[in-house]
DNA sequence: GTCCAGGCTTTCC
DNA sequence: GGAAAGCCTGGA
C-alpha cells in the first residue's frame, strides 16, 4: 500500500476493489451518511472520518496516519486481497455479473457489540428505520466525539451504559419497539461480564455463531450477520428474505428453506461465501431480483 | 429432533 | 391495510 498523509487526510494511492458506495450502501453497516459531493461521512470506534474516491486513489479525512495503522486498516479489511477472493468465483458467470455490479465491496470488520445490538435491531425492520434507531441510541446513551464540518457526532454507547437503560425509555425514544429488552439484555451480560464478545474473535464461524444464537433476539440469520460483519468470517452466508429470493430465482430454481439454502450456499461458494452474498445481495436488491409483481 | 403459523413495534407505502 | 435485514413460542 502506498499511502501519504496531509494534514488530518490520508491518501491511499491505486487501491483497487475499494468503493466507499458499495461499501456502505450494501447492507452491513448503520452509521454512515452519504454527503452531496458522494463521499461518506462515517462513526465508528468513536471516530467520525470522511471517505471519499479521488480517482484511482482513497482519501480519508478527519483522520491520522496513526488511526489509519491501528483502526482503519482493520475496520476496513484492507489486508486481504479481494482480486484472489474474486477469482475463486470465476467460473460462476452470475457471480461475474454480481461483482461487476458491486465493484468495490469490501466486508467490514465492526465493533462485535455495536453490531450485535445493531442488527438486533434488525429484525423485521427496514433499513431507514435501523439507521434512524440506532443514531437515537448513540445520541441519547452515547458521548460526544466532536464536531465535523459543523454537525456534532456521538459514539455508539458501551455495553455499562446501554446496560442500565430503562427499557420503556429506550423504547419509547428509540422507536426499537419489541426488540427493547433484548438490547438491554444483551447489553447487561456484556457488561457484567458474563459475556465477552472481544475473545470470540480467535474462535472459529461455527463457535462464535453457537455463543450468539443463545443470545435474546438473536437467530440464525443475525449470528450469521454478526460473524462475517464484526468477526470478518467470510465463510459465513446469512439468509434473510432478500438472498432467498435472489438465490432461488437465480441458482436453485425451487423454494428451499433457509437454513438449507444457507448450507447448500456455503458448499457453493466455499471459503468467501460471505463475499458472495454480499455481492448477491446487493446486486440483487437494488434490481429487485426475485421479486414478483 | 424438525417444521410452521401467529404475534410482536414502528414506520412507510 | 400490508409489508419490512427475524425472533420467539407453542403445537403438530
Amino acid at each position: 500500500m502506498n499511502i501519504s498523509i496531509h494534514n488530518d487526510q490520508v491518501r491511499i494511492k491505486n487501491l483497487e476493489n475499494f468503493n466507499p458506495e458499495h461499501i456502505f450502501e450494501c447492507g452491513q453497516a448503520f452509521r454512515w451518511e452519504r454527503q452531496e459531493d458522494g463521499s461518506y461521512t462515517v462513526v465508528a470506534f468513536n471516530r467520525v472520518i470522511n471517505v471519499s474516491l479521488d480517482k484511482e486513489d482513497v482519501v480519508i479525512k478527519n483522520t491520522s496516519l496513526e488511526d489509519f495503522e491501528n483502526v482503519w486498516i482493520d475496520y476496513f479489511d484492507l489486508k486481504a486481497d479481494y482480486k484472489s477472493m474474486q477469482e475463486t468465483f470465476n467460473e460462476d458467470p452470475i457471480m461475474q455479473e454480481a461483482i461487476e455490479y458491486g465493484k468495490g465491496i469490501r466486508i467490514l470488520k465492526q465493533d462485535p457489540f455495536e453490531t450485535t445490538i445493531s442488527f438486533i435491531i434488525s429484525a423485521n425492520n427496514r433499513i431507514p428505520q435501523i439507521k434512524k434507531s440506532i443514531e437515537l441510541i448513540a445520541r441519547t446513551y452515547g458521548d460526544s466525539i466532536g464536531f465535523y464540518e459543523g454537525k456534532e457526532y456521538f459514539s455508539f454507547p458501551s455495553p455499562q451504559a446501554l446496560a442500565q437503560v430503562d427499557v420503556s425509555e429506550l423504547r419509547e425514544i428509540c422507536r426499537v419497539g419489541f426488540r427493547d429488552q433484548r438490547i438491554i439484555d444483551v447489553s447487561k451480560m456484556v457488561a457484567c461480564g458474563d459475556l465477552d464478545l472481544n475473545i470470540l474473535k480467535e474462535r472459529d464461524r461455527e463457535d462464535i455463531k453457537n455463543v450468539l444464537i443463545t443470545l435474546p433476539g438473536i437467530g440464525p440469520k443475525i449470528a450469521d450477520c454478526i460473524t462475517l460483519f464484526a468477526y470478518n468470517k467470510k465463510d459465513s452466508f446469512p439468509v434473510d428474505v432478500w438472498i432467498k429470493r435472489v438465490m432461488e430465482f437465480l441458482y436453485f430454481k425451487e423454494d428451499v428453506n433457509k437454513n438449507k439454502l444457507a448450507m447448500l450456499s456455503r458448499e457453493k461458494f466455499g471459503p468467501f461465501a460471505g463475499l458472495a452474498q454480499q455481492y448477491l445481495f446487493y446486486y440483487g436488491r437494488e434490481n429487485s431480483i426475485g421479486v414478483e409483481k
